[in-house]
DNA sequence: CACCTACTTAGATTAATATCAAATTAGATA
DNA sequence: TATCTAATTTGATATTAATCTAAGTAGGTG
């Protein structure tokens, strides 16, 4: 999951009012001036948490007539709780990444100039995955980056930016969203 | 889990930059510059959200000289992520709360006046429960009571509050602690 | 003892947000 | 059309909280 979703899934759950709705909504439909009565709370308060709860995925609603039959979406609660622990557990890439520090170096030695430009792109997909974890090493995890910036920072090590970019996508180092960038925690857990 | 518990468990992931330490922990302990470093934030960021995961138990330290090295509490992070999944599953209770909604309402008449006190205690066990359930109808779900507002509201019921009160308790209705009261969730989900 | 390094505390600033009253919208009914 | 009910929007208020700088603390080392 999206680290931005992760962030906003467990807002929605901070909070005292939301977990009671969920609490409330776990016995079944109900409707919002039914969840006002019983939390002892406003309507205009019921509709904005609701609101933060459907942000998230959590609500399904049901209209008959003028009332609005608000139920819980228990799929999206159990992937969004879980989805914290399957955090880091990247799959495939551990098998073939068993690369002692001496073979990374070897590589970084013999892909980069002693100023830190990539002289070409390697064709095995061992190194190019050691190429790629070397040059996002300036990058912040969980920082979002606009197209612009990502660019402008793959400068340093090619004039064809454009391709880093690409291989950084194509090996999920990266991940794109509306043409901002991020780096792929599940991806990069297996790094140091 | 206690309802609160829970707020602040979630409030506690619902951040970013906790995101963020929480994957860098992943990969194994870390003290507070490195963190600083790798996150883009100062030391005393740090410090600020390494506080508010360790009170909901998710950080474990170690001590080398001048320098903490923290690290995720895993068993934590786990039993705090599936706690809004459980909710709701009360156990046992099932099992002798099959009564329908005539036995209920033959139950309520036998041991409650016209004007809503309680004639005697029942002893049968199902009995027990139904009365109980009917007193904590007037409590909201969630909200947090002193002892001396619970006192007040059984006293509604009949004169020897605190037996009331201990029943609720053993019954596992509501919870206590230091000297609050609250409904308990976990017991009541079963209940309409 | 003086100094260094890592972490913490205090205080200030800024941004987010929970709640409600008042006004508004939308659908149903008479 | 007039009216009723449920939900929403708007705007105001108060609280919480994320981040930083500056100052302080605590353990280790020279």
């Amino acid at each position: 999951m999206q680290l931005n979703k992760m962030v906003e899934f467990h807002k929605a759950l901070g909070d005292l009012t939301r977990i009671r709705i969920i609490a409330l909504l776990k016995q079944g439909p109900l409707h919002g001036q039914a969840m006002a009565g019983k939390l002892g709370l406003k309507p205009p308060t019921i509709t904005h948490h609701i609101a933060k709860l459907r942000e998230v995925g959590l609500i399904k609603e049901r209209r008959d007539k003028n009332t609005i039959y608000f139920s819980l979406n228990i799929k999206a609660l159990e992937m969004g709780a879980k989805a914290i622990l399957n955090i880091g557990m990247g799959g495939e890439n551990n098998m073939e990444m068993v690369v002692t520090a001496e073979e990374r170096n070897a590589i970084i030695q013999n892909f980069f100039t002693k100023d830190g430009k990539l002289k070409n792109f390697p064709a095995q997909r061992k190194k190019k995955l050691v190429v790629l974890e070397h040059m996002i090493n300036g990058l912040e995890m969980g920082k979002v980056y606009p197209e612009k910036e990502i660019n402008e920072y793959l400068k340093q090590f090619h004039e064809d930016y454009a391709t880093l970019r690409r291989e950084l996508i194509m090996c999920q180092f990266m991940y794109r969203e509306n043409n901002q960038y991020e780096l792929n925690p599940v991806e990069l857990w297996w790094l140091r």
